[in-house]
Order: C-alpha cells, then structure tokens, then sequence
DNA sequence: TGAGATACCTCGCAAGACGAAGTACATCAC
DNA sequence: GTGATGTACTTCGTCTTGCGAGGTATCTCA
C-alpha cells in the first residue's frame, strides 16, 4: 500500500531535514533510510529527491560535500544548517497543527 | 495562523466529499463551514473550490443542480454520489495511513 | 566480460493551488 | 436612488512540485 504523490507533497523537504538531523548523509542512503522508516510504504523517486536536495541547498537549509571514502560510486554528502533547523522546527510544528484541523475536516463524525 | 498550500494538496476533494457526507450544500456555504471547522485556519480560494467541484463533477464524484430558492445571488448546489461515498471511505483510509508514515518521518525522535 | 548494485544528474510534462479579474443579484445606509 | 457591501459563481494564466524517462560512472562478483 503506497501513499499517493500529492498527499506527500510539501512534506518532501521536511522528511529530508528529519533525516539529516541524525547526522550528514548522502541522496541514496537517505532514500532507503525513509522507505525503511516507512515500513515499504512509501519512497521518494530519485527524481523527487534529487530536484528536493537542489531546492533546500538554494534556500540555505542544507550544505553539501562529496565524500571520497566508500567503495562504490562517488557520493555527495548533505548537512543541515542552522536556518534548516530551525525550518524543521516549524515544520514539525505545522504538521501537528495540520493533524488536528484535517482530522476535524477528513474523520468529522465518520458517518 | 495558517497552514500552507502544498501541504493541504490532495486534500482539498477529500474534505469537500466529507463535507457532502452531512447533505447537499453550495460552494460558498460549504467553504464556510470548512473556515469554521478548522477554527479559522484553513479555508480554500475560491478557485481551489471550483476548480474541485468541477474536478470531482467530471470524475462522477458528486453531481450539482441549480438551487432557485434563496435570496441574493443564484447557488449551485453539489450532493455526493456513491462513487464519491466509495471515494470518501478510501480517502480516510489513506489519511490515517499517511499519518503513521508521516508521524514516523517527520516526528522520529523528535531531536 | 557482463550483469547488477550503488550513486548521481537533467529534461520536460502534468496536476493542483490560487491570484486576479469579472459577472450578477440583494440589502442597507445615506 | 445610488453606492457600498456581502453573497455567489466562473475563467484564465502562472507557479510549484512530483516524477517518468533517459543518461553517466564506479565497483563487485559470477
């Protein structure tokens, strides 16, 4: 059972943070890192994050370096910044807000 | 305060079926009674509404008649269809879903 | 040597939200 | 009687985001 692409949406950048505030890491280990988390039901498409790792390094949230290290291919690592926690702070704070009005609007008396 | 677009995206039909659930109702009313249900935080544009109506109409999720009673300006009134009855039950289904993934990706362990 | 996993990137389209602008009718204050 | 205000609906065009499709490079193991 997987979550439809427009309910995620919004939500793609805020994921992302959540998981760099464990500690830096990189586009691919991130992805597994979520569908794992989301027990299967849910992934980004390497397209969604990659344009999503883009996007917040624009707007200051995340920093990026490439790792040398690993076997494999070349991997850029990603770090929240200061800016990126505080933008996760509010998030969690509007996802909360947004669980209680979408309940009382979506489950409202469930008839 | 107010809860951003992106995030309410894919929900908007969803609350609109909910709000049919409680009987037939006209654009303006309906968006209305979903301001006050969220306790002012939330309401649609205009054009998010009839840009849905329209949407949900054409996918047979409800139907709409011309209401000539009232006062003031002619209303197009909207009534759930069984499909969107169908529609509606698997919507909630899904936001429940969503919210256990969400809560695990966005609330884990809350740093 | 070639299949498969790891890892990253870009282009262009589709869908949804909505700002802006417009139409029409009723009521109420002045 | 007229202008403001509220009700009520509609359409157009723009912006953002998700992602399908396609591509590149490296490493491991049969």
């Amino acid at each position: 059972m997987s979550i439809s692409a427009d309910i995620l949406r919004g939500h793609t950048d805020t994921i992302i943070l959540a998981q760099l505030m464990a500690g830096d890491s990189y586009g691919y280990e991130i992805n597994k890192s979520i569908s794992q988390q989301a027990g299967g039901a849910y992934g980004f498409k390497e397209a969604t994050l990659y344009t999503a790792f883009k996007r917040l390094e624009q707007n200051g949230m995340i920093t990026s370096y490439w790792g040398d290290d690993g076997p494999g291919a070349r991997r850029r690592y990603y770090a929240i910044t200061e800016a990126g926690m505080r933008q996760l702070a509010a998030d969690r704070q509007e996802w909360s807000e947004t669980k209680t009005v979408l309940d009382a609007l979506i489950l409202k008396e469930e008839d």
